[in-house]
DNA sequence: TTGACAAAACTAATCATATTAGTTAAAATA
DNA sequence: TATTTTAACTAATATGATTAGTTTTGTCAA
């Protein structure tokens, strides 16, 4: 009996995650997550320094949860079909975990080390997957940040219910996605061109 | 004497911006409002309904500024031009005006109709300006809402200070454009190649 | 000029929330 | 079992939004 009653920080996270589900992200506050949790608000300083520490630990666990997903879908794959996979994953994510989507994107302090290491962890899994499309480092990372604005953008506009019109959003998404990859491989060809001059 | 002192809603918004401009969007309080304006945060409710109401009402206001910029910027320009020009014109807007970006991106309500209706023409705008690389009405949207995403997830990961690796952000970003175009005029290739079949 | 009216300020009060301080009960451990 | 730690609690403070009711002030017509 007295097992699954221990209080955690696993469960305090829980509790806000189920809360933003409902209210959303910025409507979290310790008063709802000791009401689910039956405490009383202070007993929360036990296990957390607050709020924002709250938010912050919620952007770490969210950012860990995300770097998982993104690696395994890319696991084995290259080219396209890799930059497809961890796409879709993304948006997987997006879609299914929505609540933890929103804890990492708008984490408090992103500069936080343990969060920040996740982050170039990410991105460095990302710039490989562009060797195929761009020799130097530095066009690596352009790639990169190209694919990134264009995942963080379309999930935040579909998100906040952006996207108005009567057409087809994953139908959008999957042109989208063609036309980066289209763009990717018109540049190595460019590139080839040039090197043959 | 007694001229500039008269209270607007006009005042009260930059009021705002400026406090955002120093605290972020999100520490925007009517006590700190009030403060600026040397009148008690009651007084406000004379001039707006509420906080919330109050950033509606500068996310109409920086959207209405929004959509000059961009309308502008397009004026008389079409293809890849054009499609250069609102984008830079949309990175300036962000870089220069950071709080009435950021006061337009979270307004509480999207679906507000003075709200949506500008947002509405701005993706008519934008969706004329596609016509030079999609035929088709639906294919024009999927082009439009990858430069929205683009651009609205390029902006936000250099506003939270996400892009860390030692890469000029601005060369990325005229990298990333150029890709886009690229995969815009592709597009273009193949479907003349279907055509001709 | 003056009295009525409307606008816009004010004070007082209420409520929700975060957070701190200090206390106590319960659990873990020596 | 005695001690120590953990994690709950109550009480109190501070900030901020918001409402109610009052007062001041500026405008405008008689």
């Amino acid at each position: 009996m007295p097992r699954q009653e221990k209080l955690s920080i696993e469960k305090i996270i829980a509790a806000s995650i189920e809360i933003i589900d409902v209210k959303g992200y910025n409507a979290l506050t310790l008063a709802d997550v000791a009401k689910v949790l039956k405490i009383k608000p202070p007993s929360l300083y036990n296990h957390i320094s607050g709020l924002d520490a709250l938010r912050q630990q919620m952007g770490h666990y969210a950012m860990t949860a995300f770097y998982d997903a993104m690696t395994t879908s890319a696991f084995g794959k290259s080219g396209s079909e890799a930059i497809y996979a961890v796409s879709d994953a993304y948006m997987q994510f997006v879609k299914e975990r929505t609540s933890l989507y929103q804890s990492m994107t708008r984490v408090p302090n992103e500069s936080e080390p343990a969060y920040a290491a996740l982050n170039q962890k990410l991105t460095s899994m990302l710039t490989q997957l562009m060797a195929h499309y761009a020799e130097s480092e530095s066009d690596r990372i352009h790639c990169v940040r190209g694919l990134r604005s264009l995942l963080y953008g379309f999930a935040a506009i579909e998100l906040e219910g952006g996207f108005r019109m009567a057409v087809s959003k994953s139908e959008s998404f999957q042109y989208i996605l063609d036309l980066y990859i289209k763009g990717l491989e018109s540049n190595c060809q460019s590139r080839k061109l040039e090197n043959n001059h």
